[in-house]
DNA sequence: ACTATTTTTTTCGAGCCTCGAATTAAATGG
DNA sequence: CCATTTAATTCGAGGCTCGAAAAAAATAGT
């Protein structure tokens, strides 16, 4: 409830939560005496009304401190956030992935983390956490960068090196299942517990939320949207199969559309921004090639998502990334196959939003992420939990 | 535990749940005061140890009854069972759905039930439930049939009339989510957390299992998987859209595929078995189309599959139903498509099982269904467990 | 300034579910 | 008939929860 809303009275959290207002008490005066909140005097609201005022609530931002890192093909971006998700220290600095052995990878994280952490100000929480988005498929147990389109080596360990160098559980997590944990604490009426976000830029990811869980894969810990038939014997894939979403919607899928190279020729693994925005000109021109390979975008991830809604109920979707640059051209086609496709949705019902930098929320992600984790943490230390049972049978 | 295993000691059950001997005593005792439960005597395994020998335990027969019905397109079956599962009492007869009108499907019903009922022995349990298990599209709730392609009535309502008629809970499901839960129950080692029923007759239904949960879609209470899109702008589906699972796999496509009527000529939906049969005759002859009609149902289930692993970990599938008879030319087909589009799949890895006779496992799923409640409503209204004074005088 | 009122928070006693330790029960072995 | 073994129960205690009562901390009114 804290970690929602900052600055609440005991009373609005036995009122939001169920508990009794003696079991909100309970509960927050251990956390205050150890320091995992602290309280302030005045009103929620700053008015000032008959009776004993309220105690505002909140976490305290010194009772520790998390590491977030980003790890993309130019650039390396760590964060470190205070107990209540504030940044506090910031470095975003140059890397070139692709040029990088493999044992580059931790050694650089390990350095610009220790840069961000020496630059912060004394008398800030301790470090207790670190969790790190990475493009590709990482391992369900988050220790290492299994397969990434950023370099060409593979299996690249990271949880062990980092956790051994600053002595924290450390963490590798996809970087669409951070997008779709960031958004679910961003916007949690929206992208509630049920939803999609789909990263469209040279490939296309997505981090599915269903029933309140985050659906991994069996080896990548995101789902392989990207990668479901669309078209079967269609366009080659950078895969090497053919008829994926991504080999139509893709960046590369795109390129090689509005340039008119025929579905089978071999994907591009360098386009540039710049491209996409000269296509994105020559569509806005009316040029045909460059129309026709977004609506063939569109079409794509619509049958993806119809398909979808066809097994479960229709969800939110958030399209993040470059990609959405294009929305106009997308957006008409990709609603008209949803339905087309699925007899019970209509196209045009589905919420789509848009985030075109999705940094941020990786970044954002992995906050969440390692405070989530840090909080349970605090919980199961604070106020052991009794058993739990569970169903051996 | 008990509904899973009879004839269990307290022992056994405390080694399985985790549970301490005094809670599974306490529970135990409550159940056996309120007559839901009854202990026998003797060890489970029959042998004589040392020691105080083990008291089994088992789920009273006559704590309770429950009635489960199918409907179908010409039969309707009624199936009363007593409080541990076993059957007590069975009648099918035949119905004419086609030619019955919108208040005769729950009239014969009633019917039906009642004469189940008055063939029971006396002295058995109360009829605590009612579960109903029918084709086609159910709301969530389970009030009323939506649609069903045995009748051209709509919105024919069920619970009212059943609960008004035998004053007891009464449900009507989706027979594919029937079936997934009687397989969950009969094999759980194979059919646990995540797997998937797929009923191949006239048209393809499935129920879903996702982390011990049945998925529902929106308004069917059953995924729409045979209306997943497997090739756009492909062949005519019987819901009147195009390039459906169901357009290439359903019996009216085989037929279709079979008699090379095109992929565009309206389906028949008066298939008998027999035609069926034929045409595996045919196939096993060497006939071009009629192989090429189960090739491309294989493609087209395997297609959906794949996609559905590429969204959540591959999971085990059990085919049912009649067009199970043709598994021999559809298998190869489908294990193939599911290798080519997901590249973490081969798909002999996938565990596939026949059952091809539905309505037994329909039945089961009510079965098992209507006591799960019944067990859930008990444990719910049970008073709380107290603990025993002795006199002080 | 003092009291009444209002509102929030805390305290207190109790209930429920669980557990471990000790006890009781019910058998076999010698 | 007693020692031994195994199963089940009882007992006391702990953790989390609650409702009722009390306490705390403010305003409103005289």
């Amino acid at each position: 409830m804290l970690r929602r809303h900052a600055n609440v009275s005991r009373k609005h959290i036995s009122q939001e939560t169920g508990l009794s207002a003696s079991t909100v008490s309970a509960i927050t005066s251990e956390l205050l005496d150890e320091a995992v909140i602290v309280s302030l005097q005045g009103t929620e609201d700053g008015a000032l009304r008959r009776g004993r005022p309220q105690v505002r609530l909140s976490l305290n931002p010194n009772a520790a401190l998390v590491a977030s890192a980003v790890q993309q093909l130019d650039r390396i971006a760590v964060t470190v956030c205070d107990y209540t998700g504030k940044t506090v220290a910031e470095i975003d600095r140059a890397f070139r992935a692709r040029e990088a052995g493999p044992e580059e990878f931790p050694r650089t994280l390990i350095e610009t983390i220790s840069d961000a952490l020496t630059s912060l100000r004394p008398g800030a929480g301790q470090l207790e956490r670190i969790e790190l988005g990475v493009q590709g498929i990482t391992d369900v147990e988050g220790t290492a960068m299994l397969w990434s389109p950023i370099t060409r080596y593979r299996n690249i360990g990271m949880k062990e090196a980092l956790e051994k160098a600053f002595g924290v559980p450390a963490r590798v997590s996809n970087d669409c299942c951070m997008i779709a944990l960031a958004l679910h604490w961003r916007e949690p009426e929206r992208f509630a517990s049920n939803f999609a976000a789909v990263l469209l830029s040279h490939g296309i990811g997505m981090g599915l939320m269903l029933n309140d869980v985050l659906v991994t894969g069996i080896r990548s810990s995101a789902t392989e949207f990207g990668h479901l038939s669309h078209m079967p014997r269609g366009a080659l894939c950078r895969c090497g199969r053919s008829g994926c979403i991504e080999a139509y919607a893709g960046d590369y899928a795109i390129y090689r559309r509005a340039t008119n190279a025929g579905p089978e020729s071999v994907p591009r693994n360098d386009i540039a921004q710049a491209e996409i925005s000269q296509i994105i000109e020559a569509a806005k021109n009316g040029d045909k090639d460059a129309i026709a390979a977004f609506t063939e975008a569109g079409e794509a991830l619509g049958t993806g998502l119809a398909n979808m809604f066809a097994l479960v109920d229709p969800f939110p979707v958030a399209l993040v990334g470059s990609g959405t640059r294009a929305f106009d051209f997308i957006e008409g086609p990709l609603r008209r196959a949803i339905g087309d496709i699925n007899p019970y949705v209509s196209g045009s019902e589905i919420e789509i939003s848009c985030f075109p930098n999705e940094k941020p929320l990786i970044m954002e992600g992995c906050t969440m992420t390692a405070l989530l984790e840090l909080d349970e943490e605090i919980a199961r230390s604070t106020a052991p939990l009794q058993k739990v049972f569970t169903d051996a049978i």
